[in-house]
Order: C-alpha cells, then structure tokens, then sequence
DNA sequence: GGGTATAATGATATATCGTTACATTTCCTG
DNA sequence: CAGGAAATGTAACGATATATCATTATACCC
C-alpha cells in the first residue's frame, strides 16, 4: 500500500475523505467513557451529546454554533449548558479549544501526546492534530533558555489542508 | 561560545525588572514611525497613543482595559476606535493579538522574526517574544510531514517567568 | 429502601469582546 | 483651495462567555 508515498508509517493526521465516520465517533465515545471512570466525572447527556456533535465534525465548532444545531429534549439549549459540558470535557482532555478562532474540537488522539499543535484549514476548516514532539522539545528548548517554567501551550497553525492545496502540488 | 553561563549572549527576553523605560517606549514609537513610513500608513495620534499605552506595559492588555485607561480629549473613547488602533498595528507588524487571552502587546523585537512564540507569565502577567527559530523550523517539518502548508501560526505558552519563579529553581 | 451530601442541570440575567453602519473631519495631492 | 482618500466620531448591535440561584439527579452511607 502507497508504496512511494512520502508518509509510510503515519500517511496523515488530517481524516480521509471518507472513513467509517460512525466508528470513529463511537471511538471518541468510548474513551470518554474511560476517561471518566479514570478521572471520576459522569459522561451524562448533554456532556456526551456536545462530544458526539464535535466527533462528527473534524473541525473547530464555535459555542453558539452548536447550540444552534442542539436539540435537547426538543429545546434549544441555553449557551451556559454548552460551556458548561464544554469546560468539563476540556478538563478531561477530550477537547481543545482553539483561541485563535473560538472554537472547539474534539481531540483526535487517544494518546497523552495530544495538545501539541493543532492544523486548521483555512479553506474547509478541517482540523488535525499531528503528534508533534519535536515543537514540544523545541519550545520546552526554547523556554528553558530563556529561564521560563513552561506550563501548557498551545500552537494553533493555519495553512491549507493537503486535500485544499493546489494538485500540482509547488505553490 | 557558551562557557558556562545558560544564556550569555541574548540574557533573557523578559525585561529586567527596572530598565530604562521611557526608552524603551521612546524606541517602540520611533520604530513605528519607520514602519509607516515605509507601509505608507500615517502613525496618528490615535495610533501612537494605543501603541504608547502597550509599550509601556510589558505584558498582554485587553482592547477594553485600553478604553478604560484612555483620554482621549478628555473623552473616554468607543471601543471601535481601540479596534481600528489595534488593526492598524497588528496589520503593520508592531502589535500582536494574544489569542488565548483576548489581549494584545507591542511587538517588542525590532527585526522581521517576530511573531513566533509568545512566553505569558501565569503569575505576573509578563509577557516575553524569544526570537523562536528552532520552533519555526520544527513547525514546518511537522506541516510539511502532513502535507499541510502553513500561513501563519501562534504559540501561546503559558507558564512562570523568571522572576516568578521559586528562588530555589527546581521545581 | 431512606436520608443526605455532592454533582449536574435549568433558567435568567449580565459581563466581556468585537463589529457594522454611517456621518464627519483630517490631511494629502494637485 | 478643490477633490478625494484616509482616519475619526458616534451609536447601535452582534458574538462570546460567565454569574447567580433554584432545582433535579446521582452516589454513598446507613
């Protein structure tokens, strides 16, 4: 398979265009589910109603936005419920915000590297999160030379998403 | 180079804690200056005050603690004028917006490798912008490595800068 | 099971951040 | 000094996020 692809082993963080979406959400599911047993929260609902919409998007997703697209018991929900599940779920590590654009995602990795660096498409908005443990070093790097105690980062890069590009490839 | 002291040509990137300050601030204008002039923008007095206000702070400040600190003819100014400062100053390279705090600072270096990482110091607020080129590069391999071609991207660290940290060191 | 502490939700209001729209003024240029 | 682009003034609005407090659900102990 690919044989002269310049990605072997890791081809791309970004998803295929099509995959089997439905697994990869019941996926996100199901280590939320541990997640929480690990840490003690409950997955309830509404917690796992805002992870599923953000699962199925492989994009940032601002606040309002799902509240728009909510149906809770057949009402909008208010926007303090949706920061509410959002700020918990950020807390377990199943979300990141993404300042740059006020949005939220779903975290894609079920590792503890995540949180890294995060792509986003400036075209189709898709989002990645590539295992990025040479920009950790390097800011690590960075900030010890400078006498700073790094606590968390977060690097939110935009570009153009491998499937945006022009085919020909160059510029 | 490098005997044994950690950092012996570029000491730290914070500011020490007292330094020549109108001169600091004095530079940051004068360097506006030459940008615009070379931009062909117009350094008004808006503008020069807005940046004046955020040299003279070495960490990030919100657009409305800007209102709220201004006189502008005796006036407290609208909101919409702080932005258009801001916008201007950003576009021309002598602010950058601090996404994860809704806050902005003066570009404090004067070369043309700003913008790539930004040190926040959690406890004092002071912000720092090392010249990041090992984090530039590690970037782009990463980007490059997902076939993702990057336009712009902000690293937003937050942690404990020198001062603030404990005396011991350590931990 | 019943009582109780804690976690989570519901509902309303409000704070904070940023923009739109349009009239007016400044100031550069010819 | 006229004309036009750039910048400002003013008011209202839109978008994002949080505070407060009453209520309901869940876990836990007995």
């Amino acid at each position: 398979m690919k044989p002269s692809s310049p990605t072997p082993s890791e081809p791309s963080p970004f998803p295929a265009r099509r995959h089997d979406h439905d697994a990869c959400i019941a996926d996100g599911l199901a280590r939320a589910e541990a997640v929480c047993r690990e840490r003690g929260g409950r997955l309830t609902e509404n917690r796992r109603a805002v992870l599923g919409l953000l699962l199925a998007e492989h994009r940032p997703v601002g606040a309002y936005e799902i509240v728009e697209r909510f149906d809770w018991k057949r009402r909008k929900p208010a926007p303090v419920q949706i920061y509410r599940a959002l700020s918990f779920l950020e807390a377990a590590g199943l979300v990141h915000r993404i300042a740059s654009r006020n949005a939220y995602v779903a975290c894609s990795g079920p590792k503890e590297e995540h949180g890294t660096v995060f792509l986003v498409c400036r075209d189709c908005g898709t989002f990645a999160e590539p295992s990025g443990a040479a920009v950790g070093l390097a800011v690590r790097d960075l900030a010890a030379a400078s006498g700073f105690e790094p606590h968390d980062h977060a690097l939110e890069v935009t570009g153009r998403c491998p499937e945006c590009r022009p085919a020909g490839g160059g510029c």
